[in-house]
DNA sequence: AGGCAGGCTTTTA
DNA sequence: TAAAAGCCTGCC
């Protein structure tokens, strides 16, 4: 899927990406908080590594890592196994006008492999909040609780903090991360976690069905981030989100969903899902601007 | 029993 | 001031 040539020492080499990849499209889809725009690149933590990767030609990116952190962390977090190319050519204009159009327009989105647990936290933060305010409250829970880290290059950055971390915050703490009536749901998860009632390598061996069970077993977690955590953190890309946005189209295009064809587009339902996702967002929003 | 209204903290536009 | 990648509680 991508070949890859060294271009000079200290871990830098250029890789060329083939399939589908746009890192501005995928840094706006709402299922990445912590990405941090750096020139004309993108710094991406993820664990314990972070990431400097910056476009260098039409298929063409430079990263900062070796190509064995490439191979071993980075191709898996991007999906590069994968061909989204061939995911967007199930969709035919003549069977689903307004999916055709939205996966054009969002060609370049994959699903991330992120960390099931940080996906957990994030996505219970993200409730009734928009995405800068998601960014802010995530970044603000890294830096109470995360470890501080220097990348090669002097970069200080936080790590996403562990259930642990978390759960070791005095109320004083969680609550300066301005998290609202959400920040007793993130210390009952991180509770939970301890207590060993979530277990991520456990959930990762059961059907998408009976993950959204298990999550929605935890205080403050309903279906909808059940099945973000369940597309964005255990990589089930059937699940479907259905957010205010995809409700919304759903209703005005598919007859509250009775026209929507899931057979269709199983099991990546969950890529339609953030390809109508953008689109629809991102519509609303130049309507409101004009 | 399950569907629905009201409330919730804070930020953003 | 309304809306924001929702969920919990109480009521019927």
């Amino acid at each position: 899927m991508y070949n890859m040539k060294k271009v000079g020492m200290r871990g830098v080499f250029v890789i060329r990406i083939e399939d589908d990849f746009d890192l501005e499209k995928i840094a706006d889809s709402g299922q990445c908080f912590r990405w941090q725009r750096d020139g004309d690149g993108f710094r991406i933590p993820f664990r314990d590594s972070l990431l400097f990767i910056r476009k260098v030609g039409p298929q063409d990116y430079e990263v900062d890592c070796t190509e064995e952190e490439f191979d071993s962390i980075w191709r898996p977090y991007f999906d590069l196994v994968r061909s989204y190319r061939a995911i967007r050519g199930k969709i035919k204009k003549k069977d689903d006008p307004v999916l055709f159009e939205a996966a054009k327009l969002g060609q370049g989105i994959r699903i991330l492999k992120q960390d099931p647990w940080e996906m957990l936290i994030t996505f219970i933060i993200s409730q009734r909040k928009n995405i800068p305010a998601i960014r802010q409250a995530v970044e603000a829970v890294c830096r109470a609780a995360g470890k501080k880290k220097t990348a090669k290059d002097g970069t200080e950055w936080y790590m996403f903090p562990s259930a642990e971390e978390i759960a070791s915050l005095s109320d004083e703490a969680l609550a300066s991360c301005r998290l609202g009536y959400r920040d007793k749901y993130v210390r009952a998860a991180a509770e939970a976690a301890l207590r060993g009632e979530i277990d991520f390598r456990k959930l990762s061996a059961l059907s998408h069905e009976d993950c959204l069970v298990e999550l929605q077993k935890l205080y403050g977690v309903g279906i909808k981030v059940a099945q973000c955590v369940s597309l964005f953190g255990l990589h089930h890309l059937d699940a479907f989100p259905r957010d205010v946005w995809i409700l919304r189209v759903l209703d005005e295009v598919y007859d509250g969903g009775k026209n929507y064809r899931f057979d269709a587009y199983a099991p990546y339902n969950g890529v339609m899902q953030q390809y109508l996702f953008e689109y629809y967002r991102n519509k609303n929003a130049r309507e409101v601007s004009v």
